[in-house]
DNA sequence: TTACAATTCTGTAATCATTCCAAATTGTCA
DNA sequence: TGACAATTTGGAATGATTACAGAATTGTAA
């Protein structure tokens, strides 16, 4: 099972070009799901790769966004993150460690309401931002 | 009627100093609905206040942020939104005009999926993203 | 009122994620 | 191999927000 085939020939039949940047962009998005930021992947990927730029980073997640490979997450102001997972599911962003979670959410499944007929929906999103298990438990023990 | 006097009394009685820049951001939340950014108010409020400072106006809607007063909306990268309803609803963010508009959402209210137990939910938020009625309309002329 | 301290406001500089851009590199295919 | 297109690179530019330090205003007590 090689990986790298894998995802190279997933571009390719998306129609993207495979090239050695998006290869190793698109694995470490499988591999790590942690919604991370340009920033992060590039931090990451860089050790293995000197010359890898961050405006490529960012090109190639835009057009992963467009080619509908990644999901785009607004949670944070400022920071942009990527989610390899398209399907429906909600965020929980903790305030204290800064770990983005999934959750089941089927509100993002059902119907419209009635106030946005007429409207051409194309994205939805659920967040909910707080403190997670771990980082609550931490908290206590301080007061 | 005196709004001034309204709001003058509501920052007051919430333990916030009632300066005149705080009480023109404040009437101008109420009055217009709009989820305006902070960019948006100043440009607004700055012909009749000369001498206002953007970094009052962020300063403000921070303030007003941490007393519960308004919620901020991060839907687009980069700019945050105001809202001076913070009751539970949704936001569609039209990809066209960049208006915002509310909408009802019972699914801020119900209860929280088990994969949270234990997290401390401290914010929710649903938006939608897309086209609104009156630009879907022109772009179907466009074709 | 007056004096002084505390609070608030102002304007400029700094920050930082993201985008722009032109040059360099790489890929495609005749 | 040679030409042309697509991609990558890195440094500069952008733009919303924040930091900061001095100026103005306000509150308080004599
Ligand atoms: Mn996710
Ligand atoms: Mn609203
Ligand atoms: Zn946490
Ligand atoms: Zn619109």
């Amino acid at each position: 099972m090689n990986r790298t085939i894998d995802y190279y020939t997933e571009l390719a039949q998306r129609g993207l070009q495979p090239s050695v940047q998006r290869v190793r962009i698109l694995e470490f998005l499988h591999a790590n799901r942690i919604h991370p930021t340009a920033e992060q992947i590039w931090l990451r990927l860089s050790p293995g790769m000197p010359t890898l730029s961050r405006t490529t980073v960012y090109n190639t997640l835009k057009l992963f966004a467009e080619a509908g490979i990644v999901q785009t997450l607004v949670i944070e102001e400022k920071e942009m993150r990527f989610d390899i997972d398209t399907s429906h599911h909600g965020h929980f962003s903790c305030d204290r460690c800064g770990t983005v979670f999934d959750f089941t959410a089927s509100a993002l499944s059902g119907a419209v309401p009635s106030e946005l007929d007429g409207f051409e929906i194309r994205e939805r999103h659920l967040y909910y931002k707080g403190l997670c298990r771990e980082c609550r438990t931490k908290e206590r023990r301080k007061g």
